[in-house]
DNA sequence: ATTAAGTTAATAAACGTTTACTTAGTTAAC
DNA sequence: GTTAACTAAGTAAACGTTTATTAACTTAAT
């Protein structure tokens, strides 16, 4: 038999085991049984905790929403000059994804399976990113700081090159860019960035 | 019974229906019945076409793989400025995708769901986009034209923004970005790429 | 002694795949 | 030109597995 868990434990382990292997074969390529052997587990014992697989799979989304860090907030805590922040934003962000790369694999996948809710999640959470950069650039614009570039583009590249890196360095480990650590990268993005917008302090 | 086709014809619409289902919800998503059901044809008719759903999975790969346009060639034969290049061949592969959108989809699915295969495919179709901009990169920082820039971070924001844009776009069809027309929108990118790395023709 | 935590064993449904058979088309003999 | 023989294309049903899920029973902790 296996170790007697408390039930708030058991659970948590549960939810542990479930996001590694969700994330790494997505929804349909991982089985109930699957989850209860590495566990150690009878497959009955997911469902004294979970309703069903798909509910499971729901908790582990709701998991990685909830440990998200607001690195927005953060970030803005300290006020500095946009270049700053938003260089000091993206990396607690990219921290935060090296430290737990299933997150952004199973956002990921999940998308791409069309999980309903999966995309809503998805979006949320780059969101953030997106409306910061727009809400600035309108700002700085007005302040003739950077050029007239469409602020919505500008926020789409700068998503864009910044999942790209947490892809090739956190979930691919692409050989391409071994070189480089994740923060020095991200630095030079976002100064690669800054001089798409032609931002001057 | 289903209309009888050439045994070439219905592999061909075997092909057909299995990648737009496969790049629609992945390998374990499919069921070979469901692919049989929607050519109205029985499970059976399958089998005579292809040894096992794994080797027809593998089959849509390599067709996906044969149908993509050598875009960088294309964009080499009449000789121009780099930024120029750039341009033009960045958008015929955009256009490339948004004619046969599965063709992303399914390279990303399969990435990420881990077949073997898929993610040498999945880099080797990249690899010509960053390998040019490298190389671009390297000459021309020798003749002075562009600033002291990691030629390899730069390919990467490339590719990231180029592929933000066509998922946007060609796959989640999202509405942040419905009002910008994808050529326009991969025009606006590159010249923004081009201020990044401060590139004057 | 009760209750919470886990097991074993079973379920029905879905899966990939195979088998045995039928029908439509094509070809050659008469 | 018919018709008989053969081939190619398709079907229906069942195979054995695997899947998610449930039920009835057992064990440990308080």
């Amino acid at each position: 038999m296996a170790k007697r868990l408390k039930a708030a434990e058991r659970r948590a382990s549960i939810l542990a085991v479930a996001k590694v292997l969700f994330a790494d074969k997505g929804y349909h390529g991982v089985a109930v049984d699957e989850i209860a052997s590495r566990l150690g587990v009878s497959p009955a014992v997911l469902y004294h905790h979970f309703p069903s697989k798909e509910a499971l799979y729901g908790e582990v989304l709701d998991t990685l929403a909830a440990q998200r860090e607001s690195y927005v907030d953060a970030a803005l805590q300290s006020p500095d000059d946009f270049g700053s922040v938003l260089l000091r934003m993206t990396l607690v962000f990219a921290s935060s994804v090296a430290r737990d790369p299933d997150y952004l694999k199973m956002e990921m996948l999940s998308t791409l399976e069309g999980a309903q809710v999966a995309r809503q999640f998805f979006e949320s959470h780059w969101k953030s990113f997106s409306d910061y950069i727009e809400y600035s650039m309108r700002e700085l614009s007005q302040q003739n700081a950077v050029s007239q570039i469409n602020p919505r583009t500008a926020g789409l590249m700068f998503q864009g090159m910044v999942r790209e890196a947490l892809y090739a360095k956190c979930i691919l480990h692409s050989s391409r860019y071994q070189s480089t650590h994740l923060p020095d990268l991200i630095t030079q993005l976002v100064g690669l960035f800054l001089n798409a917008i032609q931002y001057k302090e």
